[in-house]
DNA sequence: TTTAAAACATTGCGT
DNA sequence: ATGTTTTAAA
């Protein structure tokens, strides 16, 4: 294993985190500051040092960023050893003690996990049962809030009210019916796992090292179980956001990072702060609002790309008029960079997956492919999750609920008053369902109910059939069965296509796909664990009796309830280019380069039932930071239900209006230059440009009046734009489309025909007469950027890091030039954010400088920094991305409804500058002049230190699409209707399919 | 009385 | 698309 190596790519504090000899070490990682990056080169150091990677703990939070974390590694290190590694969700390794030495707590094997499914039906039951009023969603929130703090049942010795007291008793019964069938919650997994270690220290007495991700995310039980892992050698790296924790809901504590300081003193804290995603004025409007909150640890956000084009904040009148603008903007920013960017590139974050709605409409009437992310897991398909408790039977026939939802399926005629009154009688004599009915089968005992001949006979057949299941799982008649054999042996038994057929008629055979995709996968699975990639084995302890090998099924099933996965593709072969819309929860950790964030008003971010106002801003934060070149927000002046809307308070002036533009970027030459440099793709040539943009309706964002009224001026204005008629881009027109959208524009239906002209000629001349980019003036930008390859601005050397300030540092508590966390806590420097909102002579060097020095160090609070090295490059000068124009340039300035002579340009840098850098920035005339929004012009932007984009973050699209996107249909059924089409699913349009 | 089919309402994040 | 309530049939 090469060290050097896995050092090489990174930057100073990446390095000084990577290569730090602390025992504990706390790494607050900005959004876009290659976190897990710096986290896998982490593990991959400490197996260098020496470390056996079975010694080591990494924990994550989702399956996903688990799975990357390995794959990562495992390039990192190249000889297949990340498979010993004890790598996994805290779940997913918590689970995996509790199968080696749950028996030492008195945890039955076998056990099964109840996902939230199974508890809510649990709750149900239990609440039916008692007549209590609770909400069943309510109590197993509170229930499981409970759990995650560590708090039994009956613990809270306040005054019971009756609600209380029912709760209470929910909460007991809840957790004896999770007994009887031998199941564990998700809570239970960790709170068992405490449970072991504390009694059982030895299990864990060989790890040398812990990792945690997403340390943000904790709450009170994994920061234990944290500990009890590293009881051993106190060797801990923790990697998160503080800034990020969006997970209070259910119980994440951000106080665990303060904890974290207590209990281990000697803690050191790196903070990487340089981001690699997103333009610099993005990062500023994102830093402009997780600033408001005061109770925050300061940190700061370094742009290493160019300020970029400045964020919109665009009113709208209403809600379906959002969604339009959306389209439309979608189809500009596409239309008028070329082939710069497509569908896969956009994606809409949205505070609550129900806001989808006419978005999706929208599209779908545009002829733009979407996908929705997040919804139905496909293990919660009906006929999967059928399957699968026919198998959670077999594996384990105690589980209650499993029994009690196939007991009629297929049809037994056994009807729910009779599955009742079963699960009653069980429950009275304190067996489970599985040996009441088992015993009456057996003829050893009657049943308090009578049952139907035929209900009889039925359930006799199911009884043999899970015995006999049961004995192939357990090879007592031949050799063992693969998970595969059981569930063919379950689908013959059950006639399970004709049930499928009979049940869903028009869907059947996508359903029916769906149980084959399962059977791959159950096979894909077994493969995987045969083969050693899945490898559970835990090292063995002297003197400790480690349960022999859980059965391949019993991993499958808690592989499935621990899984979020989405399977959603569409057709075989190459993925078709969709845009992602998403719940902002679901888009953490991935990127995009143009992001929408819409229905940004009080409500809705903040959410109405929202407790705590700071996460909610943190939710923008997270969002706003998953742009990396475009970010439009925008909210509508009535909400969708019609009351009045006004914008969230942490969009709202005076905080941010510098920071934001009123309606979307011009995109001319110099934003789609510097949408190019920070995506690190080619410019787009002219031609390209201008046969996309052909079909624009107007190249300007100027079709929707920017108040949000819909005033008299903006009407007409608007509707002679309508003469044009609309085609989505690279697409035939749809015909309904027009028509839809007439409906919002009914007025000019008429005057359409006769008013058509060649949309390529009246939109060069508003061009023209707007001042924007001529076709020349494009052309000769565009030429002169080919000539230089159009990527030149990044093709300098990496420089060397600055070593000196890292070698030997170690030891000390803090690296230079960041303060302990604590420190930040007690008093939050306030140099900081202010250096960066107002930046001064000294901590900033002059443009001059910066250019005519480097590589120079720039000492940006006292951490070491590098310049961008000048070459004498013809044409754009690498350097050029360095100049800072004066403060002017992003200032805000008014914008007039009418065209406007004077040529404008609009919130860009001018990067093709062949003059020397002014001094003295020009101010443009405009009733205020800017003041200087922000420190980002000061900041020397890091080119040099880049790695490309894409060896970084295989975060971002390719997974959404990723390995799933070769699999065969999965039979959605589409529709053009909002609902249908609904999440977990996939709009193509007709246009784009394949044949 | 129990079961099946039809009409009606609802949808907050992930392990 | 699922869960719940109402209504018709066995």
């Amino acid at each position: 294993m090469d060290i050097n190596g896995i050092l090489a790519n990174l930057n100073s504090s990446q390095h000084a985190a990577v290569s730090s000899a602390a025992d504990t070490l706390a790494i607050l990682a900005g959004p876009g500051s290659g976190k897990t990056h710096t986290l896998t080169s982490r593990t991959a150091w400490l197996l260098a040092q020496g470390l056996q990677p079975w010694n080591i703990i990494v924990a994550t939070f989702t399956v996903k960023s688990a799975r990357e974390m390995k794959e990562r590694i495992g390039k990192l290190i190249g000889n297949g050893l990340e498979s010993k590694l004890i790598l996994g969700t805290f779940h997913s390794i918590a689970r995996r003690y509790l199968a080696r030495y749950g028996h030492l707590i008195d945890i039955k094997k076998d056990f099964g996990i109840a996902d939230s499914a199974d508890s809510l039906a649990i709750i149900k039951r239990i609440i039916k049962r008692n007549r209590f009023m609770i909400d069943p969603k309510v109590a197993r929130n509170r229930i499981s809030g409970h759990k995650s703090r560590d708090q039994p049942p009956g613990s809270q010795k306040t005054p019971k009210s009756v609600e209380a007291q029912e709760f209470e008793i929910c909460f007991t019964e809840y957790e004896a019916a999770l007994k009887i069938s031998n199941l564990l919650d998700y809570d239970d997994l960790l709170l068992r796992c405490v449970e072991l270690l504390r009694s059982h220290p030895s299990c864990i007495s060989n790890v040398e090292a812990v990792l945690i991700d997403e340390f943000q995310d904790t709450n009170l039980v994994q920061f234990d179980l944290m500990r009890l892992f590293a009881a051993e050698r106190k060797r801990i790296t923790i990697v998160g956001d503080p800034d990020q924790s969006i997970y209070g809901f259910r119980a994440a504590e951000i106080k665990n990072y303060k904890r974290m300081l207590r209990q281990y003193p000697d803690t050191v804290t790196i903070a990487l702060e340089e981001n690699y995603r997103s333009s610099g004025s993005i990062l500023l409007a994102a830093l402009g609002v997780i600033e408001q909150d005061t109770s925050r640890v300061a940190r700061l956000l370094m742009p290493t790309h160019t300020v970029g084009t400045r964020p919109v904040l665009r009113k709208l009148s209403g809600a379906y008029k959002e969604a339009e603008w959306i389209v439309m903007e979608i189809q500009r920013c596409r239309g008028l960079t070329g082939n710069l960017l497509d569908l896969n590139d956009i994606a809409i974050l949205l505070r609550s997956a129900s806001l989808s709605r006419l978005i999706e409409t929208a599209l779908g009437k545009a002829g733009i492919a979407y996908k929705m992310v997040g919804g139905l897991r496909f293990y919660d398909r009906v006929e999967i999750k059928t399957i699968l408790d026919y198998l959670r039977v077999i594996n384990q026939p105690d589980n209650n609920d499993a029994l009690a939802r196939i007991i009629n399926t297929p049809s037994r005629r056994i009807g729910e008053a009779t599955i009742k009154l079963l699960l009653e009688e069980a429950n009275r004599g304190k067996v489970s369902l599985w040996s009441l009915i088992l015993r009456s089968v057996q003829g050893n005992q009657t049943l308090a109910i009578k049952l139907q001949k035929q209900a009889e006979q039925g359930l006799s057949k199911l009884v043999n059939m899970i015995i006999t299941g049961g004995k192939k799982l357990a090879g007592t008649l031949k050799e063992r069965s693969t998970i595969t054999e059981i569930i063919e042996f379950v689908i013959e038994k059950t006639d399970y296509e004709k049930w499928l057929e009979v049940h869903h008629d028009d869907v059947h055979k996508g359903r029916w796909d769906n149980v084959q995709e399962l059977i791959t996968q159950a096979s894909d699975f077994q493969d995987l664990v045969t083969s050693g990639y899945e490898d559970e084995t835990l090292p063995h302890v002297e003197g400790l009796k480690q349960e022999d090998d859980d059965n391949y099924l019993s991993r499958f099933l808690a592989n499935v309830a621990l899984a979020s996965e989405v399977k959603n593709s569409e057709e075989e072969g190459a993925p078709i280019a969709q845009v992602t819309i998403s719940t902002i929860h679901a888009a953490k950790g991935l990127e995009w380069p143009v992001v929408f964030i819409p229905a940004t008003y009080q409500g809705s971010i903040p959410h109405s039932r929202a407790e705590d106002g700071d996460e909610e801003r943190r939710l923008l934060y997270v969002a706003m930071t998953r742009a990396q070149a475009l970010l439009y927000m925008s909210y509508p002046l009535k909400s969708s239900s019609g009351e009045a809307a006004t914008l969230s308070p942490f969009l709202a002036p005076p905080s941010t209006t510098r920071l934001l533009e009123k309606r979307g970027p011009s995109l001319g030459s110099h934003t789609v230059q510097s949408i190019s440099q920070i995506l690190r793709r080619d410019l787009p040539s002219v031609s390209s440009i201008s046969e996309s943009c052909s079909s624009l309706r107007s190249i300007e964002d100027d079709i929707f009046p920017v108040d949000g009224e819909d005033s008299k001026e903006a009407e007409s204005k608007f509707n002679s734009l309508m003469g044009i008629p609309t085609f989505s881009l690279g697409q035939q027109a749809p015909k309904r489309r027009r028509v839809e959208l007439g409906r919002s524009m009914s007025n000019i239906e008429g005057v359409a025909g006769q008013n058509w002209k060649p949309s390529y000629t009246t939109t060069m001349d508003r061009a023209s007469t707007m001042g924007f980019v001529s076709a020349g003036s494009h052309l000769e930008v565009l030429n002169e950027q080919s000539i230089n390859g159009g990527k030149g601005l990044i093709q300098d050397g990496v420089p060397k890091l600055e070593e000196k300030i890292l070698a030997g540092k170690t030891k000390a508590k803090v690296l230079k030039g960041q303060g302990n966390l604590l420190a930040f806590v007690g008093k939050p420097q306030p140099d900081l954010s202010s250096a960066m909102l107002h930046p001064t002579e000294s901590t900033v060097p002059r443009e001059s400088k910066m250019v005519s020095q480097a590589p120079k160090t720039v000492n940006c609070f006292n951490r070491p920094r590098i310049a961008a090295s000048t070459s004498e490059r013809p044409g754009i000068t690498p350097a050029l991305a360095a100049h800072r124009l004066g403060p002017s340039q992003i200032g805000s300035r008014p914008r007039l409804q009418v065209p406007e002579t004077e040529p404008q340009r609009r919130n860009e840098y001018v990067f093709l500058s062949s003059s020397p850098p002014r001094p003295q920035p020009v101010i443009p005339d405009g009733p205020h002049p800017p003041e200087t929004p922000a420190g980002l012009t000061t900041k020397p932007p890091l080119l040099p230190l880049i790695r490309p984009a894409l060896s970084m973050h295989t975060t971002s699209i390719s997974i959404l699409n990723g390995s799933m996107a070769t699999k065969k249909t999965l039979g959605v059924k589409r529709s053009l209707d909002g609902w249908s089409s609904r999440k977990g699913q996939s709009f193509v349009p007709p246009s784009q399919k394949r044949p």
